[in-house]
Order: C-alpha cells, then sequence, then structure tokens
DNA sequence: GGGGGAAGGATTC
DNA sequence: TCACGGAATCCTTCCCCC
C-alpha cells in the first residue's frame, strides 16, 4: 500500500524529464533524494490530497466508462468520424508556422556574461524555485520549476544565480528584432519563445537576389562584461550542435543561406546567434501545435520541420506521446494513461470512448491532436483579460499585516493597471494557507476601476471574510495576492480623456446635455459609482432636464439619475422634514467598531479626504502651465481654465489639457499613501488640517464629529450579521467613492452635464469660473466660513457653496454623493449579503463560504458531455484555423 | 433552461 | 536548518437569477 502510494505521489513531485538534456538520467536515484527532501513537509501532504482527488476523478472515470455500451460507442464513433472528415477537408496545409525557443534562456544569458559559470552546473532562481537550468545541472536531474532547496540535494554544486530580468528583456528585444524581419506580426509568447508565420516571408524569399541571403559570419564578439575571445555560443552542452556554421580553421567569412524554410529558419537562428550570441531552437510545421512539438524536437541548437503533406503528418504523430502537446499536463496526462493512452495513435483509437468520457470542447482537442491539426492562424490581438499580482511569504497569520499586506498588493496592481490604461471590474483575493490549500474569493463590481482604493476596498472586504470565518483561529497563510479581470473594453481605456471632451464641449454649449457614451456606459452599466459596491440596480425615474424633456434612464449619467432622484427626494424632505443636510448626516454609515484594524484601515482609505498641501498645488499647477506653454506654437490654441487650480491652461489638445487636470486631481494622493500604512485616524486628519484656516478647521472638525455620532446610529450596524454586508461601507466610511480622482472629476462633469461652466471670457476672476449660482447654501460647511464669496455650486444637489475651499466643497460633494448611496442602502440588503446570509440559512455547517458552491466536490461529479463549445478564447483557440471553424 | 458569476483546477513558461 | 513561484489563460462545475 505504502508502495502503491508511493508510486502515486511520484506523479506529481517525481522529476519530470519531458524536457531537453534529460534523458537518460538515473530517474529512480533522482526521485529517491526528491521524496526524501520533500517527504512529510505541507507541500508533500499537500500533493498527496491532490494525488487521491486525481484518483478519485480517474476511478469515476473508470466506473464511468464501465457503463458504456457498445450502441453509445458505435454512435460515438460514428460523431467522431464525420467530425474528423469534415475536419482533414478543412486542413490548411498551406502556412509555414515556426516555433522558436531559446535554449535554457535565462542560464545562457548569465552564462555568457559569467564564463566562469559554462563549466558549472548553474540555475536561474532561488532556494525556493528556479526558472531554469543550464544543461550540466540537467543531468543532475536539476531543472526549472523545481525548488533550490532540492536542487541543491540533486547537485550539491549547484551555483544559483538569481534572475535579472531587465537584462532578459533586453535580450529578447535582441532577438525579437531579429523576428521582425521574418514576419512583423510574431507572436511573442515569453521572453524566449515566439510563433512566427513566415509564409510571406517565404514568397518574397524566392525572389530574393543571393547577395540578401548572405550574412557575415562575426568570428570574435565581446560586449561589456566579455574581455576574452569568444566563439560564438556559449557552450550549453558539450555535444552541443552549433548552428555557426564555421569550420575552425577555415576562412570562411560568410554564409549563403538557400530559400526553402529549412533555410530561412536557420538563417534566422544564425543571426539570433550572431547578435546575442544565443542559439535558439526551431520547429516549423503547417500549425501552431506541430511547430511547438517541433521546436523540442532538435534542442538545445536545432530545428525540425514537418512537410506539409497529410502522410508525413500523421506519421509523425502517431508515434507522439501524448504528453509532448501542449496543454497535455500530468494530470490529464496520468487520465489518459488510466486508458491505456500514451502516444496519439491510441488517442485516435480511443476517440469514441474519450468523446463519451470527457467534454466536447475536451474531447474536440484530443481529436484534432490526433489528427495533427492545430491553428494556423497566428492571433496577434487576444487582449489581455486580467492581471495580478501576488506574493509568497512566511507565515502570517496577523491581521494587521495581513490587511497591509493586502493594501500593498492593490497599490501594485493599481500602478500596473493604470500604467497600461486599465480598469476591470472583478475583483478576486487569492489566499494560500499554510497547508497550500488555494481559495480565491472574487466580487464584481458596478463599475471598472483601477485605483488602489478602490480594489482595496473590494479586496478588504473579501480578505475580512476570510478571516471572520476561521475566528477565532488565526488566519494562516503563504501567499495573498489580487487580480482584476472584466476589463471594459479599449475605447474604454481612457474614459477621462472622453469625459473631458463631453466636459468641455458643454462649455461652448451650455444648454446641452451630454449622453454619456457608450464607453461610460459599459464601465458602469447600471450608472452606479464605484462606491455602489454590492448594490443592486433599481430603475432611476425618468431624468427630467431643466428644458423639460426627458431622457431614458439608460442613457443618464449617475449624476443625472442622482440629481433626479434627489430632487424628488429633496421635494419630498422639504414638505416632511427639515433641511436635507441633517438627513445626510443622520444616514452616514458606521465603520466595525470594535475591530481594531478595521478601523485602521477605515482611517487609512479617509486619507483621501485630507486637504491639498498648497505648495504641492502650487507647484503642480506651475508645472501644468509650463506644459500648457509649451503649445504655444500651434496655431489651435485654446485657452481653458482648470477647475481644480483655477489656472488658465492654454493648450492646443484637450488631452494635455485632461493629462494637467488629471494630474491637479489627484496629485497628492500618491504622497498620502507613502506616509505610512494607514493607521492615521482623525487625529493625524485634524493635524493635517492645523495648517488650515483656524474658521476651517473648527468646521471640519464639526463635521467629523457629527459624523461619527451619526455613524452610530447607521442602520447599516443592523446587516453587519453578514461578512459580505459591509462589503460597501469601505467607500461609504469615507464618505465617497475611495478614490478622490473619479469622483472629483464627475463632480465637474456633471457640473457640466447641468449647463454650468461659464465660458472663459466671461470670468473675471478664475477663482469663480466654475458653476453658476443658483440656491442657498448647505448650513454646515458655509457656518463657519468666513467672509470669502464663493460661487461653487454642488454638481449633485446643484445648491451653491458658500466656500471657495476645494477641501470643503470636495466634502460637501461626497456628502452628497453618500447620500444617493445612503438612500439605497437604507432601502435595500445588499445582493452579496443577502446570499451570503442565504448561503448560512442553507447550509450553516459550511465555514469558509466558498465551500458551498464545492461542497461535497472533493470526489468530482461524472464526466459529462457540455452542449456548446465556448466561442470565446478557449482551447479551440491553440487549434483554431480553417479547419476547425465548423466546430 | 440558459446566461453569467464564482470557485477550483490544469496548464504553460 | 527550513524550505516548493508568479502571472496568465482556459476549462469545468456549481449556483443563482431571469
Amino acid at each position: 500500500m505504502e508502495s502503491s502510494g508511493q508510486d502515486s505521489i511520484l506523479s506529481r513531485v517525481a522529476l519530470n524529464d519531458n524536457k531537453a538534456g534529460m534523458q537518460g538520467l538515473d530517474k529512480d536515484k533522482i526521485n529517491k533524494i526528491i521524496l526524501e527532501t520533500s517527504k512529510g513537509s505541507r507541500f508533500y501532504e499537500s500533493e498527496l490530497k491532490k494525488e487521491r482527488q486525481v484518483n478519485q476523478r480517474i476511478e469515476k472515470l473508470m466506473r464511468y466508462k464501465a457503463k458504456v455500451t457498445e450502441q453509445q460507442i458505435e454512435k460515438a464513433q460514428a460523431e467522431v468520424e464525420m467530425l474528423a472528415a469534415d475536419l482533414e477537408r478543412n486542413c490548411d496545409l498551406g502556412r509555414v508556422i515556426v516555433h522558436v525557443d531559446m535554449d535554457a534562456f535565462y542560464a545562457a544569458v548569465e552564462m555568457r556574461d559569467c564564463p566562469e559559470l559554462k563549466e558549472k552546473p548553474m540555475a536561474v532562481g532561488s532556494m525556493s524555485m528556479l526558472s531554469t537550468s543550464n544543461y550540466h545541472a540537467r543531468r543532475y536531474g536539476v531543472r526549472a520549476a523545481m525548488p533550490g532547496f532540492i536542487a541543491k540535494k540533486l547537485c550539491p554544486d549547484l551555483v544559483i544565480v538569481p534572475p535579472n530580468f531587465g537584462k532578459y528583456r533586453a535580450v529578447s528585444e535582441q532577438v525579437r528584432e531579429v523576428f521582425a524581419d521574418y514576419d512583423p506580426n510574431f507572436l511573442p509568447v515569453s521572453l524566449d519563445e515566439a510563433y512566427l508565420d513566415i509564409t510571406e516571408h517565404l514568397q518574397q524569399r524566392q525572389h530574393w537576389p543571393e547577395s540578401m541571403r548572405t550574412h557575415q559570419i562575426c568570428e570574435v564578439k565581446t560586449t561589456g562584461e566579455m574581455n576574452e575571445p569568444e566563439t560564438l555560443s556559449p557552450v550549453l552542452f558539450e555535444d552541443s550542435p552549433s548552428s555557426s556554421p564555421v569550420v575552425p580553421g577555415t576562412d570562411q567569412k560568410v554564409e549563403v543561406f538557400g530559400t526553402s524554410p529549412e533555410e530561412a529558419v536557420r538563417e534566422m537562428r544564425f543571426r539570433i546567434e550572431q547578435k546575442t550570441r544565443l542559439t535558439a531552437s526551431a520547429g516549423i510545421a503547417p500549425n501552431m501545435m506541430l511547430a511547438k512539438v517541433c521546436s523540442d524536437k532538435n534542442k538545445p541548437n536545432g530545428q525540425y520541420r514537418i512537410l506539409p503533406e497529410r502522410k508525413v503528418v500523421m506519421d509523425f504523430v502517431q508515434e507522439l506521446p501524448v504528453r509532448k502537446v501542449s496543454g497535455i499536463g500530468k494530470v490529464t496526462e496520468k487520465m489518459l494513461a488510466a486508458l491505456g493512452i500514451i502516444s496519439c495513435s491510441q488517442l485516435t483509437q480511443q476517440m469514441a470512448m474519450l468523446s463519451l468520457l470527457f467534454s466536447e470542447t475536451t474531447w474536440h482537442h484530443f481529436l484534432q491532436i490526433s489528427l495533427g491539426m492545430g491553428s494556423t492562424h497566428i492571433d496577434r490581438d487576444s487582449e489581455r483579460k486580467s492581471m495580478s499580482t501576488e506574493r509568497t511569504f512566511a507565515e502570517m497569520s496577523n491581521v494587521h499585516e495581513q490587511y497591509s499586506l493586502c493594501r500593498e498588493l492593490c497599490h501594485d496592481l493599481a500602478k500596473d493597471l493604470q500604467r497600461e490604461g486599465l480598469k476591470g471590474k472583478t475583483v478576486t483575493l487569492k489566499l494560500k494557507n499554510v497547508n497550500f490549500e488555494v481559495k480565491t474569493r472574487a466580487f464584481t463590481l458596478q463599475c471598472a476601476v483601477c485605483s488602489e482604493h478602490e480594489i482595496f476596498a473590494a479586496a478588504k472586504e473579501l480578505l475580512k471574510a476570510e478571516i471572520d470565518n476561521v475566528t477565532p483561529l488565526p488566519l494562516r497563510l503563504r501567499l495573498m495576492g489580487v487580480r482584476i479581470s472584466s476589463f471594459v473594453n479599449t475605447d474604454d481605456k481612457q474614459p477621462q480623456q472622453k469625459s473631458i471632451k463631453g466636459f468641455l464641449k458643454i462649455a461652448s454649449d451650455s444648454n446641452s446635455s451630454v449622453q454619456p457614451s457608450k464607453s461610460e456606459q459599459e464601465q458602469c452599466p447600471k450608472t452606479k459609482s464605484p462606491a455602489f459596491i454590492g448594490q443592486t440596480s433599481k430603475p432611476f425615474s425618468k431624468w427630467r432636464t431643466e428644458s423639460g424633456s426627458t431622457a431614458e434612464p439608460q442613457q443618464q449619467t449617475f449624476f443625472q439619475k442622482a440629481h433626479a432622484k434627489r430632487l424628488q427626494k429633496q421635494h419630498e424632505q422639504e414638505e416632511t422634514s427639515g433641511p436635507y443636510t441633517d438627513k445626510i448626516l443622520k444616514c452616514l454609515p458606521t465603520a466595525s467598531t470594535n475591530n481594531s484594524v478595521d478601523k485602521a484601515e477605515e482611517n487609512q482609505t479617509c486619507t483621501w479626504m485630507k486637504p491639498p498641501h498648497k505648495d504641492e498645488s502650487a507647484s503642480k499647477a506651475d508645472s501644468s502651465l509650463s506644459r500648457g506653454s509649451k503649445t504655444q506654437s500651434s496655431n489651435m490654441l485654446q485657452c481653458f481654465t482648470c477647475p481644480v487650480c483655477f489656472n488658465q491652461i492654454e493648450t492646443e489638445n484637450l488631452t494635455s489639457f485632461n493629462q494637467h487636470l488629471d494630474e491637479c486631481l489627484c496629485g497628492d494622493l500618491d504622497n498620502k499613501r507613502t506616509s505610512g500604512d494607514g493607521g492615521q485616524d482623525v487625529c493625524e486628519e485634524e493635524n493635517l488640517l492645523s495648517k488650515q484656516d483656524e474658521a476651517i478647521k473648527d468646521c471640519f472638525r464639526h463635521k467629523v464629529t457629527d459624523l461619527s455620532s451619526a455613524s452610530r446610529n447607521s442602520p447599516l450596524k443592523r446587516n453587519n450579521e453578514s461578512p459580505y454586508t459591509s462589503s460597501s461601507t469601505p467607500v461609504f466610511k469615507n464618505g465617497a467613492p475611495s478614490d478622490c480622482r473619479t469622483p472629483f472629476f464627475k463632480q465637474f462633469k456633471s457640473a457640466n452635464e447641468k449647463r454650468s461652466l461659464v465660458p472663459r471670457e466671461d470670468r473675471s476672476d478664475s477663482r469663480s469660473m466654475a458653476f453658476h449660482k443658483t440656491a442657498s447654501s448647505v448650513e454646515v460647511i458655509s457656518e463657519s466660513l468666513d467672509t470669502k464669496v464663493s460661487t461653487l455650486t454642488c454638481p449633485v444637489c446643484n445648491q451653491v457653496q458658500d466656500t471657495d475651499d476645494l477641501v470643503l466643497f470636495n466634502h460637501h460633494v461626497d456628502m452628497c454623493l453618500n447620500q444617493e448611496v445612503l438612500l439605497e442602502f437604507t432601502e435595500a440588503v445588499p445582493p452579496l449579503a443577502q446570499s451570503e446570509s442565504k448561503d448560512k440559512d442553507r447550509d450553516k455547517s459550511s465555514t469558509a463560504r466558498g465551500k458551498s458552491k464545492r461542497r461535497g466536490s472533493s470526489p468530482p461529479p461524472p464526466p459529462k458531455k457540455t452542449k456548446a463549445i465556448s466561442t470565446r478564447h478557449t482551447i479551440d483557440q491553440f487549434f483554431r484555423g480553417t479547419s476547425n471553424q465548423k466546430l
């Protein structure tokens, strides 16, 4: 029993020698060392558990197989044959697809730059994980994805070099320059791999004179780090062939390449080697799947071609082990092996049975493999679908540290998102506990987000729920990650640009109303602000414009809807109770008062409310101005007044003005973030305010006090049984959407949608530019103000504010914004909370929320056929081409 | 019943 | 001595809601 158990686990922890340079090793000896090193560890136990689950899946598979009848097989066989015939009919062998893979890339770069490593077994990575190893190390069983400490057991002399991705990227760029000469639209897979379609290149190449196919041979190459004369390639492997055609001792100076696909690829590899002194291997085939297999065939520094003939392809595929095919990993391999399938020919033989045991997507995949088919079209246009960051660490059980890390991850992710101009709606928290059990918890927001605060608002609640789930025990983590997905489409990548255009357009046409763009609608399809986490959307009453016309709710912007609703409520309020602001304060939600961490987080996210340092804003304004002045040579100069810094910006295009506005709006956010880990509280807020005018400070303190006392009576507290109930609170707590940029921006945008901008010429004072004066002020803010004249009008409630202090004004607007949230919140429990309580009702014994879906799922359900093939990016994509279009 | 979100898992480099 | 990554994509299943 022990023995069979050990054999079984071997498929998970044992050496995977499915890699070049690892044939003929003493696997038993290597595996013994690996097992001895791993055994008893939590990782090992986790692998054992996974192994048991795979075995259970296999048992089910076999039980299901045993029940399959002859008739079912016959019917399935007919279906398989029909589909196969169809695939054959549409098979396209006309493309020449090349897969190029750099040999032991990271290791080769390090060896090139540090010749003393050449003769040593070395690997790139760390004691916890290796990225790759050189061919000397592979002979000891040391390979990529192996922990360094195990590698050290296998090969005590192993030199582990820390990775230098900057360097690898630079080399990769050089390699890609060569690729581009053969296929300008090549598809990079990673730093060291790419697919190329050289069909067009080959056509042109036929007409090239020899001179264009002749390349100089550089005998000596040195780089900065290299001082000694070098042969072209670093020694990867003693018996490694060289792609360099140089015959030692001859005077050969040039190499002439032919016009065939093989020659073109050889030339490409030669040029890569000349340029980088690194070797590459390549596969040439009629489709991507085969090209990928081929590039591994003659590794290192070799190439292999499958001729574009059906018989050649089928002969090649017949003997191909299924594990060699990209996409078939250790689990699939094991399941197929249980069915007696090792090679692709066996795959063909058993296809009818497979079609009954696996999903349609999966068996179609198998069928295409067995026919040697794959995608003949290299898809370069696929867009990124998610972005994430995660970190592994020594056991972490302290909630403060966990929240702090969570925020850090959100910060990093936000930076990455903003760098790529992406916004996503689904925030996923990934946790791995010390037993290597992985959990993911996701939440989809109403609006696409990209700021640290917005992401953290969601991630924090997901984390809180998990912490609560195990209370009073600590959550013992070894990994945490945050992912964002459900990106809005490309057009929405710069929504602010679009918004500002609409915003400025209104300035010249103050009576028109801006309809939200398609992108805006998609970003907030239900026209909710990011603050509305967990809120259900409710139909808004029709928006009545100033002119009396109506717009359909779905065409209204958030502010239009909010305003419509507010007007309605206000009307009701005025008839029944007192000023609207009283209502605001009474409705404000509270944070958890018992959880100090939560409190800290709450205050942390409050930092956006702090007033900007005047020097900072001034310098930002200056820089914006100077940037604007650079455009003065343009014929199309326009002058806009920044609604934040109130400086007049001369610019020839809206983009630069928008950029200026963005900077003004979010300028000091990051500085605040880095000022500490977020423990700031009301006191700190006051400290920051201390430099402000005393009257304003009093006013602010007065408001904060009011908010605190009001929040204690929040109806939200009643819903706090569920950890998800509070999923909305982090944003509410701060009195507004957690990122000041968007709301503030939207405030102005909204203001314009409501015909508020005064044309520049009409403004005698730039500080009073923004909004029409309308009605009376909001008392709480205005009462402590001095005699300054203000013309700021709240874009939400449309009330003129007796202040020209933007901090206070912003604060007021946030109050107004919150009102919308709060009104909804008092009307309904968030759906997440509802589902959570339903979950709890349904299965009170279930502790982990996520378990509900997978309860009892350890024995997986019997395989069944799926009805439809996904039309999205699927496994089919890899095999897509003319051949499978009918699938 | 189907669509879609959530969760877990497989796979790749 | 202890010790097994990070990022992305796709697939499958479960479940809720329309």
